[in-house]
DNA sequence: CAGTGGTCTAGACCACATA
DNA sequence: ATGTGGTCTAGACCACTGT
């Protein structure tokens, strides 16, 4: 009744609940029998079921509410998932060698848009650190970043002139939460001079702000060599 | 010993644990003690506690590993997730009125890349329905989309002009699994003539390719118009 | 109010990777 | 061989929310 020589285990409750949904036996918007129910017709223990619940609704597949039950989702929001790692290892996992290089070290006040963004005070100065990231030797990506010291003050007596402020930083410091944004920009005098390319090449941009707790770590802006893409899943 | 006032269950135990690696009371490789002793400890069930790391190890905060037990991760690899939601969704969420506006529909053979993606035969024709989201009038996405027949025959029924294939779509089929890619395009004529905007002009694209289980649903681009940022949180 | 999901517990067995 | 996380169970209480 339940499945053929399927291994046992809230995954295949999962698929079990995944091939009614995908088999059309339950449409958008219909509810599912609860909790209870389903533990029994499929011959489990309810807390199997709701772990198996609970990671189709953190996919978005369903929806659930108390005493509302539980719906197959109307509206699939996607989200796609992002790895963001560093950008060493994603040039070593695209079997290219990585490179590279520091253009600028200095502590002064933020643009107001980095102040705002991080919470710091716009006359609080900050590290500045650019460089400049190759594979194979050819520009990879530009990284334009802003370290708060008061967060972070051995950031200070780092020279970041080998070991990339990037890596640096995710050795001493885990973040708990980030902020990440993408946008097109077309590439002016200071994009070329880095990267090369021609101006107006079309270029993809990552930012991204990092915190522990309340506390602003960094504020970061990539911006890629002309033709890169990202990608993600789910 | 545990907390102070704060509210029990897992989440608590969630917070205890990010309190003592952001106090750096443990540090990026450090080992963690083991379930059963942090449940002792804290004075709740191994579950509970499994329940917490497993989502500081979703999180990417922690690596655990059988035998090996937990550690705080050495590099916390980043992962943004973006929302995708419908185009309407996010024009009206910021406040705006969503127009749309049908520019071609037809059956024919995809590109070459389209179906590799989908994993389609090259000369099975999709259906290819191109449109236009407007945000107060004005241009702000072009959709250009290609639809799996064989998958979903009811939509060679549809006219697409006035409900978008991007509606229609999510509310008649869930998709189980998806791929999407963000790059960089410069403004040739076609992305003009829907969007405006000047030749050259730097413009965000976002391509995404769906499933349910094994069978390919659509494969989607969308070019936003100049200036568009896409956002996304952790 | 009543029904649902959310969670906790105590105990158990198992898969797995390491020592 | 052994200790760890991964999971299942049966039962219980609670929080939320729709009726």
């Amino acid at each position: 009744m339940t499945r053929q020589g399927a291994p046992y285990g809230w995954q295949s409750v999962r698929e079990e609940v995944l091939r009614r949904i995908t088999g059309k036996a339950w449409l958008p918007g219909d509810p599912i029998p609860n909790e209870a129910d389903l533990a029994a017709e499929l011959g489990c223990a309810r807390s199997t079921v709701n772990r198996a619940l609970r990671s189709l609704s953190d996919d978005g597949l369903l929806e659930r509410r108390r005493k509302g039950g539980t719906r197959v989702a109307r509206h699939r929001v996607g989200t796609a998932t992002i790895r963001i790692p560093l950008i060493r290892q994603e040039v070593e996992e695209r079997g290219r060698r990585h490179g590279y290089r520091l253009i600028e070290r200095s502590l002064c006040p933020p643009p107001r848009k980095v102040a705002t963004t991080l919470g710091t005070a716009t006359d609080e100065p900050l590290l500045h650190v650019v460089s400049l990231h190759l594979a194979d030797g050819a520009p990879y990506a530009l990284e334009d970043r802003w370290i708060v010291p008061a967060t972070v003050p051995e950031a200070l007596d780092e020279p970041f002139d080998r070991l990339g402020a990037n890596e640096w930083l995710v050795l001493h410091l885990p973040f708990t939460h980030a902020e990440s944004e993408f946008l097109a920009i077309s590439a002016a005098e200071r994009e070329i001079a880095a990267l090369g390319g021609t101006p107006g090449d079309a270029l993809i941009v990552h930012r991204r702000a990092t915190w522990q707790g309340a506390r602003p770590i960094t504020f970061v802006e990539m911006t890629f060599a002309r033709g890169h893409r990202i990608s993600g899943k789910l």
